[in-house]
DNA sequence: CGTCCCGTTTGCGCCGGCGCAAAGAGACGC
DNA sequence: GCGTCTCTTTGCGCCGGCGCAAACGGGACG
């Protein structure tokens, strides 16, 4: 992990900083620690003591969470200026999953101390992270009531439809997700397995409603599949061509 | 919904509020709304805009969320002492989920203005939240992780520990869940059906390891549900009697 | 360029648990 | 006390999807 020196328009760019003037900017830049992340890298470790609150300049992070028997699931993707590892700094000090850059990453920190003392000196950003864990609490829960509630095929295309609002990529016949993504990947998202997901997007794929690769997916009619998310009647869909 | 003065002694003791001094306490206790709320009322709905900060005194209040097909979701059990609807303030402004009084209670709200201004002046109530909020993602992710990768006896077994934990009350024989409890709303929290559910709790109940009734869960070998629950040899569990 | 590894696809038998149906017991209101 | 409603239990047929096995193709690496 190799040290940079910190870009105060990139920190400027984080969600957890919005709304703070030039003096607190000003002072976050000083305290930050900014880094090149390589491919593959674990950042953090579940279990180990949350030291550190992390954030994302550029690139990707996964964070997984692994149980006792070895199973895992993919908690969520980290895209570039949004914050991970923070919450656990403030809720109990142990990370609760692994984070793991997917491409090489350029990331920032700031030890727990200097993150907690900037939130008392400026409570906007303790607010910021308030919301952003506050949504990310929501999410969670909207999964775990698609995954108690709902087959298989509505849960991938709940799963599809969030990384192409957070990661899709407007490309010539839809939108791409922006990383790779493999089916084992979609199924830890989704509880399942790889052989079900892959089962799964070759039907659609079929239905012209995606285009697969390896680690790879395009979502060529979205209004498709959130038909199918929503369990709504199939809109006739032509074969494009 | 009857008001009642604010109880100073009571609105120390919220989590929301650790740590913070006597002034930031009397001004709390100032813009504080307390009052009774009946057995089966709906506190809060789903989709409502999120105007007010609850806490509670006293009381059972359970947390759910329902999909666009009416399927349900337990996200959460409150209990005294504990905020609820806080989160939603901060984060999209909607509830995700409705509030139910499962007893009669006694709740604090206040509004969002003022508690914004609250955090603003005193970020220790802001960091309080972030704890809160950020142990609640921790044991979604949980759930979530259990749901996608464990089988439905396991769930339960967690779903019944994490109650004990929370609302567990010493009886003569065990360790009964204080509430009331049905197979239906256990179903609800494990992703699973109330016939399932009972016929788990059947089998249990045959060896001994819990004792059921009518919206009644007691757990009379807590060691024996943890050994299922984490999918461990099973002790030999001799009849008490 | 050749080889190896990994990801993807597909067939298929098996199983956990869903959901219908029915019976019984307890709680509640009149 | 009686009637009604709700919750719990249990039998059982059915189905979604798990997971084994095998084949194929593409990408990485030497």
């Amino acid at each position: 992990m190799t040290p940079l020196a910190p870009d105060p328009a990139s920190l400027r760019g984080l969600r957890l900083f919005s709304g703070l003037d030039a003096a607190a900017l000003a002072e976050i830049v000083r305290s930050a620690h900014t880094r090149r992340i390589g491919k593959g890298t674990t950042i953090f470790s579940q279990g180990d003591r949350a030291a550190l609150c992390h954030a994302l300049i550029d690139g990707r992070v996964k964070i997984v969470q692994t149980g006792a028997d070895g199973q895992q699931l993919v908690v969520r993707y980290i895209g570039a200026g949004e914050m991970f590892g923070t919450a656990a700094v403030f809720s109990g000090g142990i990370y609760p999953a692994d984070a793991l850059a997917m491409v090489d990453c350029v990331g920032v920190h700031w030890t727990a101390a200097t993150m907690g003392e900037l939130m008392e000196r400026y409570p906007r950003i303790a607010l910021n992270a308030l919301d952003i864990v506050g949504r990310r609490l929501q999410e969670v829960q909207t999964r775990l009531r698609e995954l108690s509630t709902e087959r298989v095929e509505r849960r991938v295309a709940h799963a599809l439809l969030r990384l192409v609002r957070q990661a899709g990529r407007r490309v010539g016949n839809g939108v791409e997700i922006d990383f790779p993504l493999s089916r084992q990947d979609i199924a830890e998202m989704t509880g399942t397995t790889l052989h079900t997901v892959s089962r799964i997007l070759s039907g659609w794929e079929g239905q012209g409603i995606v285009e697969g690769g390896r680690q790879q997916v395009t979502i060529r009619q979205p209004h498709a599949l959130v038909a199918i998310a929503e369990d709504l009647p199939r809109p006739e869909t032509p074969e494009e061509k």
